[in-house]
DNA sequence: TTGTCCGTACTCAAATTTGAATACCCTAGA
DNA sequence: TCTAGGGTATTCAAATTTGAGTACGGACAA
């Protein structure tokens, strides 16, 4: 899991509580590419902790402050090596292209030529919002931050500008009312072509 | 969830049972964009079954036969209207761009350049492959198969060659030793930096 | 004939994610 | 002065995902 290598690598700097790591994950825009939630940081941080690859280094409350006591947290020796192998763990995995639109696409035809145009402009907006933002991050961040950290930026760059173009094909299809159309064959006759298909072998991941 | 919207998706078209869905979505190579589990399936199927989105059409048990019974289903009315609701949903959702080496690149010059390198080699190994197969499917189902799903696997394939490019990038960047250098500032500095940063602002997501 | 692998068809406990809620302090405006 | 909104810091139940099973039949090889 990607959450515990965000933290045993943050915690490799120095120590932190979890909402530090919480702020610094945004401050360095990794949420432009993982999902950050407080419930998935905190169970992480529990797991991490029971199995003591990090451990309480202080904890601090405020007198005379209500508010919850923060645990800070340090890496243990233990967690260096785990840190090692999550690293490697993660270089490996197998990866997907994923976007909401291409779970719609083989439905698309069944929805509203006019919904479904305003809800891929919608798309096209935020994915040119995204660019923006990365472009931003670059010429005031990039300059200091490691170059691993930079090519992490010019990579969410480089995606959104292809999903940039795609939408705009996507758009052209939609407009010219291509894409809505039902397939040349009945889905009887796809699924019998499919199951006696016998060419060169497409296979599964 | 978008397993919901396959499922209804495909009973649209059709009654079946809920390995005949498992099938399809692998025939169709939705498995390419889409993390298909076993246990996933059977679960979003119980849900829409208590949902009423969808019903029992028959329970075939084959005589003499002590395989499982397969229990084949239809959408309801009520499932349709939901159907149409789950395709502008997903098509309303937020895209991330998501790469497992994403996340590694903050801390990649932690690793080893050697085994870095070679990682990275297998992921370009793994993209080629995947841009072989959608051009196969491209080739072979594609005359035949509806026009949106023509444009997922060709986007599928778009966004292989751009990681493919990326990829590549980065080998290059590891093989020079750049991407393995440290920062130019110090962690320290650029907390710093950062936390007094006053630029434009880049908003989270 | 016996073992072993593959495909069909489904189940389940345990791990993890989700989304919302809590509780507190501070600031700035009506 | 009051209160609405935003940032700090964490918790939790319920929903969902994961990974590893179960069980059977057929094919094929030794």
């Amino acid at each position: 899991m990607s959450m515990k290598l965000l933290i045993l690598g943050l915690l490799m700097e120095r120590e932190r509580h979890p909402y530090d790591i919480r702020q610094t994950i945004k401050q360095r825009n990794w949420n432009e590419c993982f999902k950050l939630r407080d419930g998935s940081l905190y169970y992480a941080v529990d797991q991490l902790r029971d199995h003591e690859l990090i451990e309480a280094a202080e904890i601090v409350a405020v007198p005379g402050d209500n508010r919850p006591d923060k645990t800070i947290y340090r890496v243990t020796e233990k967690g260096k090596a785990a840190f090692d192998k999550l690293l490697y763990d993660q270089l490996s995995q197998v990866s997907y292209p994923q976007h909401p639109v291409f779970l719609t696409l083989p439905f698309i035809r069944y929805g509203d030529q006019e919904q479904v145009e305003q809800l891929l402009l919608k798309q096209l907006a935020a994915c040119e919002d995204r660019i923006k933002r990365m472009e931003a991050v670059l010429e005031f961040k990039g300059p200091y931050i490691p170059n691993g950290s930079q090519m992490m930026i010019k990579g969410i760059k480089k995606f959104g500008e292809t999903e940039k173009e795609w939408l705009l094909e996507l758009l052209e299809e939609t407009r010219s009312g291509r894409l809505l159309q039902g397939p040349s064959w009945s889905i009887e006759q796809i699924e019998q072509y499919l199951k006696s298909y016998s060419g060169p072998q497409i296979s599964e991941e």
